[in-house]
DNA sequence: CGTATCGGATACATCAATGTATCGTAGTCG
DNA sequence: CGACTACGATACATTGATGTATCCGATACG
């Protein structure tokens, strides 16, 4: 009772993806309702033609995104996880080398800062978008929690906060770091810098 | 040298005021882009002459919008400062109820905080509204930073990182609760209890 | 009381975006 | 190798938003 959907056949698999990559870039850049659908269509090398063949709308590709930045991200972020795991806690000893392998991941992409901003505002205005995002989001916070409640354990650390705390906060010193980095125009090294400062005082105030 | 500007005229600077308010509720709940000017008059009760006769565009318009979005909040803020010395400080004690005061002021607002949405997801994109929000946000970040500077003084209290990194932190918490608070339709009431735990989880953090 | 001017309304021309209906072709299967 | 079909391109009709040029009425002032 799976598949029900006729075939995905490859070719159809690949010009969606295509068209789905050029409204991510699109919506992060001038946002989902400047973006035409025309304007997606050029970037990604196809016609109307084609997106109207895949998509009964922009906000229905907005939402096949979301869906796929939820599993992209939570991905990224369980394999780093494991990595970490993986090499030993006790051999790097310090949190903030921590802090710095988790930034590698993730912190550098502006692409990815702007595209998040875009869903979250919209989110904030339609109830469809919302659930997408907050999906997402849950799921990004459990990886996270786990993360830090593993990195805790291992470690011997008690900390002074709910690990599911903990990660809201430092999830969200994280966003607003990185959007202001983006806004005074620094570079990805100072992003990075910054967001390194920032997380190392939280987790100073989170630990002992 | 000042006044340049031939006459502000009574009349003139109220359909002003009232496009500029008009505007603010759109801006709010649909976004710049999805706001057509002829919305934002017919709100308004004025038709599209009126608009081009005091702004050259919409961007214009958003522009004198975070100017004066800038001076009202900061004022709120300067006002509370200042009522809450007035208190005294020693009489009401728990710092928990100066939160609660706080959000009294600036909690509960739902298109506040969709606004400011909008604007930074603008600022993140557009150099121009970029410097804007960042002033917005300077000042209102100075008049926090006094307002913590002076509890901790005026209570005798030491705080594990400066002022600065304690208002930033307070008020990225601050808006990412607030902002997951709106999407999980929470009632105002819900939401400031939303916020008073988060505050006070992340002052017993930055205390002692 | 008349007149000049400021401020907003009206009317118009233009343009960009949308969605759909139809067509042509590349891939695939017998 | 030939035919069929899935997929994307093309063409078209419609809509809505924009900016400007012009007009009209209220207000201020002599």
């Amino acid at each position: 009772m799976t598949d029900t959907a006729p075939a995905p056949s490859r070719r159809r698999e690949n010009t969606r993806t295509r068209l789905m990559d050029a409204a991510a870039e699109m919506f992060a850049e001038i946002g989902i309702e400047a973006a035409s659908v025309e304007a997606i269509c050029e970037r990604a090398g196809f016609t109307r033609g084609a997106f109207y063949s895949n998509f009964g709308s922009k906000e229905e590709l907005f939402l096949a995104l979301c869906a796929r930045s939820a599993e992209t991200t939570v991905a990224a972020v369980r394999e780093r996880v494991t990595s970490i795991e993986d090499r030993g806690l006790d051999a790097t000893g310090e949190v903030l080398q921590l802090v710095q392998q988790v930034l590698e991941v993730t912190g550098d992409d502006r692409l990815d800062v702007l595209l998040g901003a875009e869903i979250r505002v919209q989110a904030l205005r339609n109830p469809e978008f919302a659930e997408a995002y907050l999906a997402l989001n849950r799921a990004l916070g459990e990886s996270v929690t786990q993360l830090v409640t593993d990195i805790a354990q291992v470690r011997g650390l008690s900390l002074r906060v709910s690990a599911e705390t903990a990660t809201e906060l430092l999830l969200s010193a994280w966003v607003s770091t990185a959007e202001t980095a983006l806004m005074t125009r620094r570079t990805p090294a100072a992003t990075r810098a910054a967001l390194g400062a920032r997380l190392e005082q939280l987790v100073r105030l989170i630990l002992e």
